[in-house]
Formats: structure tokens, sequence, C-alpha cells
DNA sequence: GGACAAACTGGAAGCGCTTCCAGCGAGATT
DNA sequence: AATCTCGCTGGAAGCGCTTCCAGTTTGTCC
């Protein structure tokens, strides 16, 4: 036998029997619903812990037609994308979140045709009551899926090209503009930036901050390079920069990963940091602690964002008409500028 | 309305009729059990097909008494511990593993008494088919739990005080050996070693490795300093050891995140590495490839982790005796040894 | 061509719970 | 004392599926 084999757990009507009461009663007691009497109360909780009863989640699902279980779906073409700590932080708050409620969580990693596939197949098939969207690209089919499916359902970040119903983001241009505001008041003028990707919504708008923020102060943007987010895309970014433009004197970075590229490609190229090249980074999820020098960067708190969606979802799940977020990132000041 | 209505799903009633058979010869070919005649399959088929049917996930589970999902469960007194790449590199195997049955993956962190108590509730009213655990330590309350649930489960790594039936570890004691034996292959003999938390096996495992390399080499293990896997906690150890054992020419340090922190200590102490002193590390997870020099260190296949519990567990609910798994680990060279 | 086995079929009984509804008695009202 | 509430109760009908079983059809063999 694969494990010990279990007592069978009491079923209501065992409880009901015991209590001397219908199951109908003992059902009412259980859900704490109007109409019990004290003394009908009182048997029935006697019942139910000397028999050790838990109601059966599967039959209450079926019959309330509600599963008790939330999706938490990560797509994305890579797989090891969801290494990102990123993602551990965001279900961090989300578990958090959950702890309050009855709810729990599945996790859907849908990167591949078929992980899309057997997420699809669970929404249809009402495996959950509501889903949380992360890393979407473009257009990805994800969307089209779970709005055909009519399910609950929160995005955290915006996709590129539609601004969902309801949404968690960080405040990525604000933060970004941040971070050009903070470069601009060391007296630094020669600033570039690092972007993200911009076929996804984060790295626009954290270019976006840069622009405006250099356009506000009167400065003209100075050079961009398009990164990926990656350290090694960082570090070729900065490569070219630094073969277009020598003299600059500031960089933002999207993310830090990007800022850490960036900076050990400005080591090597024997310029430091921060007297000759102020660095500044976005993110803040441990890394930034470790690069030499520890890289000021602007803070976006992700568990913030993880607990947030999915209150949002309990909110839409339970009906009610909350309304999209926007969380506020900080700087966070260390020594690369 | 929280979401657009969906249409309601047909069932199998429904496409029973449509198809001119009873329902439960359209359950038999859904099913694919024997018993079929060519003409009804198709007839049920082309209903299926026309109507977009898809069964409802509850109501089989409730016939079937299995649910299609199984836990991962994560116990740990500190919720941020799960933020290390290790759980994951855990999630993406398991991800990858699950991709190839019809189970879906709930994820528990069951760190708060809270969060284990919703775990046990989850196991006793049958919401999931099995589980795997991870991260317990000492005398976790979750083991008795899960055992008296009598559910399947495996275990990735062992509890200090149990071996349990079925786990997946990674070869610890194999991998320090084989780091000591490069040390010791180095010339190295004044070797010292920062080990993991005693309070676990992991940790235990990867010190007796390092005590066994030496006294097989005819040496005496030089010194010993107790860290908990963090960089900070390498950090401290290596500082003291470097009090008492100035001399020492060589470490091993139970994780990267350690052997970081000893890097630090080192280099600020003017140690130069390998030169001085040479470093081997244990994980090999991304940040050795990140530190200054590059970690030589041990590898262990997290991926490979994640993937042999999920099978074991599908193996163990399909009702077979799976044996449980050391998986191998190996030295991947850099700088530092 | 009749007997027998094999293949197929639909009815019905679950799985364990929620919830609607009609009925019942006790307290309040005149 | 007769009536009217109103709170409480249990019966029964679901929720959507699987599966056992007995009965019917079909095919096969002598």
């Amino acid at each position: 036998m694969a494990a010990q084999r279990p007592r069978r757990q009491p079923t209501l009507d065992e409880v009901a029997e015991r209590a001397g009461v219908s199951r109908s009663a003992a059902s009412r007691v259980i859900n704490k619903a109007p109409h019990v009497s004290r003394a009908t109360r009182d048997a029935v909780e006697r019942a139910i812990k000397e028999m050790g009863y838990l109601p059966n989640r599967t039959a209450r699902a079926l019959a309330t037609r509600q599963t008790g279980i939330v999706a938490l779906a990560v797509s994305h073409d890579d797989p090891e994308l969801f290494a990102d700590p990123f993602f551990a932080q965001v279900i961090v708050g989300v578990s958090a979140a959950l702890e309050e409620t009855d709810l729990h969580l599945l996790l859907c990693l849908a990167s591949s045709g078929r992980g899309r596939s057997r997420l699809t197949n669970l929404l249809h098939t009402r495996g959950v009551d509501g889903i949380m969207l992360m890393a979407l690209h473009g257009d990805d089919p994800l969307t089209h899926i779970v709005r055909r499916a009519g399910l609950p359902a929160v995005y955290g970040g915006r996709p590129l090209n539609f601004e969902p119903q309801w949404y968690v983001d960080s405040d990525n241009l604000g933060g970004a503009r941040l971070a050009t505001e903070h470069l601009i008041g060391l007296g630094r003028t020669r600033i570039v930036t690092i972007t993200g990707p911009m076929s996804t919504d984060v790295g626009r708008a954290r270019h976006r901050g840069y622009r405006e923020a250099m356009i506000m102060a009167g400065l003209t943007p100075y050079a961009t390079a398009e990164g990926d987010f990656t350290e090694t895309g960082g570090a070729a970014a900065m490569k070219s920069l630094l073969d277009s433009h020598p003299d600059l004197d500031a960089i933002f970075a999207a993310s830090d990963d990007t800022a850490a590229g960036a900076l050990r490609v400005l080591l090597d190229a024997g310029r430091s940091v921060p007297a000759d090249v102020a660095v500044v980074g976005f993110d803040d999820l441990g890394m930034a602690e470790r690069t030499d020098p520890p890289l000021t960067t602007v803070h976006q708190s992700v568990q913030a964002l993880g607990r947030e969606m999915t209150r949002m979802l309990v909110d839409l799940i339970a009906g009610h008409e909350p309304s999209s977020i926007i969380l506020p990132t900080k700087l966070v000041l260390r020594d690369s500028a």
C-alpha cells in the first residue's frame, strides 16, 4: 500500500445521525447559517468534535460551485524566467494575503503550449474560482483564454496593448522619473538610460519616466540603449553606449540586473562609480545591495504587489467591484549615485 | 458583475442527450472505457465537439475521489526563506514533470501556525491527492500531520531525525567529499569548513563529507565553524576562523552564499583567492558565477530534485512502490579553487 | 437454425454536500 | 382563548460525474 490507509473521514450524514438531527440542520450549523436553535447547535458541535468531522472540500465545491482555489499563472516563453526572485516575492505576498482567507493557491507555469492548454482546461472546467496573471507579453493568448472563461481575473503589471479592467502595478513611470531626477539633482547632464525590452509595458514606462524627467529639467535625453532586464543585456548595452557616448556621466538602468551588468563594464573600462559615472537601478530585490558599489535604486514592493493582487481577486470573487491599484515606488540611496 | 457572465458549460447529460445515448455511455467514451461501440463513440465525440463539452473537474473529483491536484508544501519559520532561488528551481522542475500528467500544483507556504493548520485541513478534507514536503526542520509538526492524513507523500531532502519512506535528496555527503578532495588535491592541508546549520540534515551531511574526505586523506579536519547557509552567516564564521586559525589555506563552505560571505571577509583581510586561500562552495544556483572570483562549487540539480519528487509522487498515487533517490552532485571548477 | 457467449447498453445508485420548501410548534398579539 | 407570527426543522431535490448491474443485442459455433 502506497500510504497508511486512512480511517475514512466521517460524513455529514453520520454527524447528523449522531447528533440526532437532520443533515440539513447539521449543514446549517457548520455554515453558521441562521435558524438553528441553541440545542441543535450544541448537539451538532459536540458530534463534530467527537467524530473529528471535517467537511469534504470536493463535495462542498460541487454543491456551491466554488472550489476555494485561486490560480496564479505565470506566462512566459522561458520557464527559467520564473527563477527571477521577483516571482518568489510575489508568491510570498500572495500567500500572506491568502492566509487570511480560506482559499488556496494553485501555481501554473504556463509557458509551453502544453502548459497553456492545461491552464485553459483548468479554467473552463471550473477548477479555480479566479486567476491572477503575470508576465504576459504583447498579445499573450492567455488574455483571450481568460476572458473567454469569464472568470474573475486580476493582472500583475499591465500587458502592452490593452488595459485590463483589474490590475495591480508598480509605479514604474514615477519610479523612473524619481531615479532620473536624482541623477539630475546630482548635477549630471549627460544621462543615458538602458531600457528593458520595449515590447513590454514595464520597459516602456520606465523609459518614459526617464524621458519625462529629462525634458522637464530642460535636458535632452542623452542616449538610450535597449536592454532586456538581464545582466548580460545590461553589459552589452553599456558597451555600445560607452562607444557612442564616451562622455556620459550617469546611467539610469531599468533593472538592477541591467545595472549590475553596466557596472561591470564601467569598471572594466576604468570608469569609477559614482565619481565618473553615477548609476541608478530599479527593483531593489536583494541584488542591489550586493553589487560593488552597492546600487542606488528604485525600490518596488513586490510582496505588496502579490498581496494587493490577491485582495483584489478575493474582492472580485466576493462580487465586489474593486479598482485597480498603482503601488508607489521609492528611491533607495546607496553608493552608486 | 465582477466578470463577464460565462455561458454555462454543457453537462454530460446534455451531451448524452444530443448524441442520443445514455449518460453512462457518454461517460464511457470520455473515459475511454471498454464496451463502447463504434457508432456510440462517434456520436458522443461529435456531440462533445459541437457543444464544446469539458467534464467538470469537481464533479469528477467527487465521484472518483481524486482531485487531480498535488501540493508542494514549504515549511519553514521564515517565509522569506522561500525567496531562496532554490525553491524557484524546485518549482520549475515540479512543473515540468507535472506537465506530462494531468495534475495541477497547489503551493503551500506553511510557515505560520495558521498556514500549517490550513494545510492540515487541506489534507484531511481530501483537497489534494498527494503532497511533496520541503525544508522541514527537526520535528516539524507537518511530518505528523502528513502521516496522520495517510496521503501519498514524498520528501525533498531528509528531515533530521527520521528517514521518510519516500524521498529525493541530493548527494550532499558525496558532494562535500568531492569538494574537500579537490582542495586536498590542490595541495592544501589546513582546510577548514563553514557548515550549514547543524540542526539540519543537509548541514550535517555536508560537514560529514568534509570530515570523511580529510580523514581518508590522512589529514585532520583543521577547523569548523557553524554557519547558517547565508552570506552574513558565512562572513561571521569566516571572521572567527580567521581569528582562530590565521594560517588556514582552504575553505569548504556549505553553500555558495556562505562562500560569498567568506570571500568578502577574506578579501577585506587582504588574503587573495585562490592564491592564499582556496574556496569551494556548494549549490551552484547562479550566485556562484557572480562572485569575485567566480566560485568553484558543488553543483546540485535542483530542477531534477523537483522533477524526481514529482515523478515519485505520481507513482505513489498510481499505487506503485517507487524507491527513494539520491541525486548525484558534481564539482564545477571556476576560479576560487 | 438454435444455443451460448460476448459485446454493448441504459437505469439507478452512489460520491458528500448545500439549499429550497413546506410543515410544525411555541410565543406574542388581540 | 383563538389567531397570527416567526423561528426552527427535516425531507427532498439538486450539483455533475462514475460505475455497478441487469438486461438486450449481436455474433458465433455446432
